[in-house]
DNA sequence: GGTAGACCTGGACGC
DNA sequence: GCGTCCAGGTCTACC
């Protein structure tokens, strides 16, 4: 079956596809043009079906590899609205951008949204494998999780949803370090997973808190294996943009475009996108820095 | 509040 | 093939 939905203008699909390395993660796929983007999701019916979700005029088409049931259809559309950011509003930050010369090309590639999970928890867990390691590392990482601890798709069980806070929940650390090889990192993850699933972390509650964003930081901070980066990544795919999400590529990013490449630190990444406000991040992210175009010729 | 050291893994490198 | 070094954020203990 398939349907449409609408995105609020500007829009482009490749843009949010593009927006990060989130479509390389599992258990999304995307084609080598990014003209489809798969997603195998695990709907709260407990069946797990595969969505594809391709670009037409004013949104996207989303197809799906079985018949939706009952409210399986609604789960669905507000995922992929969801991941997606099709409702998002960026009309602010592109008016501020037309009086900067490295964030001109936002508006007209319709740039701000960044793809994200269907659910907090599965990002949550995701940005911590981003944490103290390679990009292959998190790609190998979150795959060996999915492979792993997802339910299958019943016509292709190579293919898995991201597993639940529940089943995570029941992984003991060692088997998360043995058979996923995250490492230190298992702790983290397990606790988390079982925190989500007793229902004493309510993660999803973050998309619609209506709390500043410095307290939903602290929240963010709260939880074990989330520091100041993953916080500001995650404010990020939260659709606020007060921090910047300083790591080592942030800082070779600004040491190349105003320190002439000298090494700089967690101030100056900020300080250069002080004058941002609550768009520093989002500034930050789709900036074209000087490094980039010097060294991806 | 700031800092040093430990935490793991995989890749690069030298032998 | 083996050993060593290094890069990548976060946590904890300590000052």
């Amino acid at each position: 079956m398939e349907f449409t939905l609408k995105a609020n203008p500007p829009f482009s699909f490749n843009s949010v596809v593009r927006s990060h390395g989130w479509s390389k993660l599992a258990p999304f796929t995307v084609d080598d043009s990014s003209e489809e983007l798969t997603y195998i999701a695990h709907l709260t019916s407990d069946r797990v079906v595969a969505i594809s979700i391709r670009d037409v005029k004013g949104g996207v088409k989303v197809v799906l590899d079985s018949p939706l049931i009952g409210t399986e259809r609604s789960e669905t559309e507000t995922a992929v609205n969801w991941m997606l950011g099709l409702k998002q509003d960026f009309s602010k930050f592109y008016a501020l951008t037309q009086h900067e010369s490295k964030l001109k090309h936002v508006r007209n590639n319709a740039q701000g949204r960044l793809l994200r999970s269907p659910t907090l928890f599965e990002d949550v867990i995701k940005t911590i494998l981003t944490t103290n390691t390679s990009w292959s590392g998190t790609i190998r990482m979150v795959e060996a999780l999915v492979h792993n601890f997802g339910k299958p798709l019943p016509d292709d069980n190579s293919y898995h949803a991201f597993p639940e806070p529940k089943r995570l929940a029941q992984v003991d650390e060692k088997t998360l370090r043995s058979v996923a090889r995250l490492g230190y990192r298992a702790p983290y993850v397990s606790e988390i997973a079982r925190q989500v699933a007793s229902g004493s972390l309510d993660l999803e509650l973050y998309k619609v808190k209506d709390i500043p964003s410095e307290e939903l930081r602290k929240e963010l901070l709260a939880i074990k294996g989330i520091g100041e980066y993953a916080a500001a990544n995650l404010l990020m795919i939260l659709g606020r943009y007060d921090f910047v999400p300083v790591d080592s590529w942030a800082r070779k990013l600004v040491s190349y475009e105003s320190h002439r490449g000298e090494p700089v630190g967690k101030k100056e990444v900020e300080a250069a996108f002080e004058d941002w406000g609550k768009w520093k991040g989002l500034a930050f992210w789709f900036w074209d820095w000087s490094y980039n175009s010097e060294n991806t010729q």
